[in-house]
DNA sequence: ATGTGC
């Protein structure tokens, strides 16, 4: 990105100084000068034509990890205001609705565990499905899906899958409210019937981590965390029905914009007024998707357990915390001293409430909420905790990855998966995929470099570190 | 991201 067409406000903040006679709400993109400088040019196109759209409520901001995305650029936050004719976006949210990452901690030590890494990536392996439209052990009725659709993580406790008490540190306690499955299309509702319980393909992953360096010691203590500690987490999202009503709602958004004459800058923004009878659709739906994304990583925790349970019986597998890094959710916020209730599209971004939040379990109450940064393959990944001060500058939001720094077809370009495979291996990191070009699409080289985005998240005032993980196994799709 | 796609 040609830094010149923007103006610094300060070491990671920086907006995009209005032209003349251009009618649009103010830009900030978060990120240090090196991160901002690789970006693609594409990102500010984007987040600009954003902040075109009605009903915008203060920035339309970029988080440090940004990048290229359909419609919105991936890494996009933007708040809207129901009564200012404020609108929803399917591109806002992403076609991978409610994609996040739970994060587990265990009782065990990187000591503990070393003995039996091969072992234990394969038996993850072989018990959690992934790769493209693979099905799970799982085939639900109509009438049970429906049931997943309202009922979330909390239908996949009620089935056996975990415990009650872990979803209290599960974003909106494992159910969303608000899901309509009469709004969910029979396409979206048959893809989905046989992917309970599994992974999925891209960037998607099981990993087993250790934390390898604690920045914060008293949140790290509140979060549970210590030096040495192995840690899972599990980055996936609502698989085919999100991806099916992503696709449905695209071509029912834009005829709502055309009907109602919303300029659109870009055809990919189609979008509808939150309080018109296709937004009312599409919000219902997605809810509904975020459901089938709580019950999903619910699920795949519950596998993950049994795995352990036959290899190492005297581990403890707790959730940290469970959240989502691609929704539009209702909040409350404050707007220069006042409280307003907005729609919020994180896509590719993770709500970060600050210390105090009400909707916080007690025990994070202090230190704020778990952010978790997920990494590539091999560089690691960053829990984080949520600030007062990101209320101000992002309506709690932070980043949620490395971020790409390459395409796919770059990446396929100048890696091959088995020597990928071979080299990470070498270092002590094990991985088991379905496909080698997956892997290629994945290289660490295709990321951004996570540390820079972390120190860039906490610079910015997004949320604080708390600690660095590196990877030592990793299951992909 | 995706029963990957001109």
């Amino acid at each position: 990105m040609d830094l010149n067409r923007l103006k610094q406000i300060d070491a990671c903040s920086w907006s995009v100084p209005l032209h003349s006679g251009e009618k649009r709400a103010p830009v900030i993109l978060y990120g240090s000068q090196s991160l901002l400088a690789s970006m693609d040019d594409k990102v500010l196109e984007q987040i600009t034509n954003v902040a075109c759209l009605p009903g915008l409520v203060g920035s339309a901001m970029t988080m440090p990890d940004a990048h290229w995305g359909y419609g919105f650029p991936i890494g996009g936050v933007a708040a809207f205001d129901p009564e200012q004719g404020g609108i929803i976006s399917a591109g806002g949210v992403g076609f991978d609705i409610s994609c996040g990452i739970r994060c587990l901690r265990t009782n065990l030590d990187l000591q503990h565990i070393a003995p039996h890494l091969e072992k234990l990536a394969d038996a993850l392996f072989r018990a959690i499905p992934a790769g493209v439209g693979e099905e799970g052990k799982l085939k639900l009725t109509p009438a049970q899906l429906n049931d997943v659709l309202t009922g979330g993580a909390q239908w996949a406790v009620q089935h056996g899958y975990g415990h009650a008490d872990e979803l209290e540190f599960v974003e909106e306690h494992g159910r969303m409210t608000g899901a309509v499955p009469g709004y969910v299309s029979e396409v979206a509702k048959k893809r989905q019937r046989g992917e309970m319980g599994t992974l999925g393909s891209g960037n998607h992953y099981l990993e087993l981590q250790v934390v390898e360096k604690i920045f914060d010691a008293a949140a790290a203590r509140d979060f549970g965390l210590h030096q040495g500690q192995v840690l899972i987490s599990i980055h996936c999202g609502s698989r085919g029905l999100g991806h099916q009503i992503g696709t449905d709602y695209l071509l029912s958004l834009a005829k709502a914009a055309g009907r109602l004459g919303i300029h659109l800058p870009d055809r990919e923004l189609a979008c509808a007024p939150i309080n018109s009878p296709e937004g009312q659709e599409y919000i219902g739906a997605m809810n509904a998707a975020v459901n089938v994304a709580l019950a999903n990583r619910q699920i795949l925790a519950h596998l993950t357990r049994e795995v352990f349970d036959k290899i190492l019986p005297q581990a403890s597998l707790e959730t940290l915390f469970d959240v989502s890094h691609n929704t539009c959710k209702l909040e409350k916020h404050q707007v220069d001293g006042k409280e307003r209730l907005l729609y919020v599209h994180r896509k590719g971004a993770t709500r970060a409430f600050g210390p105090g939040h009400p909707a916080l379990p007690a025990r994070y109450r202090t230190a704020g909420q778990p952010v978790i940064i997920g990494g590539s393959m091999g560089t690691g990944s960053y829990v984080l905790a949520g600030t007062l001060e990101s209320e101000n500058r992002a309506f709690s939001s932070a980043s949620h990855g490395a971020g790409r720094a390459m395409s796919r077809t770059q990446a396929l370009k100048r890696w091959q998966g088995k020597e990928l495979i071979r080299e990470l291996a070498s270092k002590g990191i094990l991985i088991r995929t379905q496909s080698m070009r997956g892997a290629a699409e994945e290289a660490p080289g295709a990321y951004k470099d996570v540390d820079e985005v972390a120190a860039a998240t906490e610079q910015a005032g997004l949320a604080k570190r708390v600690a660095f993980l590196r990877p030592k196994a990793c299951i992909k799709g």
